[in-house]
DNA sequence: GCCAACGTTGGC
DNA sequence: GCCAACGTTGGC
């Protein structure tokens, strides 16, 4: 059974443009540290499960665009790297802490769907992004909030 | 830049 | 196990 997700990031760092021009526009989602996110990745996600590609912390957050779970789950490597920002001593490859999948892109659309903008739409008013303090990077999405969603985005 | 909300840490 | 202190997130 196919799940829909949403996976923020912030552009300055990693944009979707960004995931598209990886090779194979595909590129593991590395540097989650939060174990919820992890438990996601880990737990419930599988291979072509859809992903709503947030912006956030920039001037015009929102969704973008969207992506595709593409790997199984495994360790993420920079929590191992002590040159990496990421990462974590407390994490090893015999026991590792942070796990990751593969996201890969497969559209950009023609304008964003804004924050502001979703508040304004009644079926999507249960999703966690919208909830008050919500600061989760990777949050379950309905598929009635995606296919929403998808059809704001392309109506560019 | 501000600040509310949240998660983690660590002393006790 | 409690909880204060601290760091981070992210909208505005």
């Amino acid at each position: 059974m196919k799940k829909y997700w949403l996976m923020k990031s912030e552009p300055n760092a990693f944009s979707i443009d960004d995931l598209s021009r990886c090779k194979d526009g595909t590129e593991p989602w590395d540097g989650i540290r939060n174990y919820q996110a992890r438990n996601f990745m880990r737990d419930e996600m599988s291979v072509g499960d859809g992903v709503l590609f947030y912006h956030s912390n920039c001037p015009e957050p929102g969704v973008v665009g969207l992506a595709e779970v593409a790997s199984d789950p495994y360790p993420d490597k920079t929590a191992f790297d002590p040159k990496s920002k990421y990462h974590d001593p407390k994490s090893n490859p015999e026991q590792p802490r942070w796990i990751l999948v593969d996201v890969r892109f497969v559209e950009k659309f023609p304008r964003t769907v804004t924050l502001a903008e979703m508040r304004t739409v009644k079926i999507l008013e249960e999703m966690k992004i919208l909830q008050k303090g919500n600061r989760l990077s990777i949050t379950p999405v309905r598929k009635k909030e995606y296919d929403r969603l998808v059809k704001l985005g392309r109506n560019g």
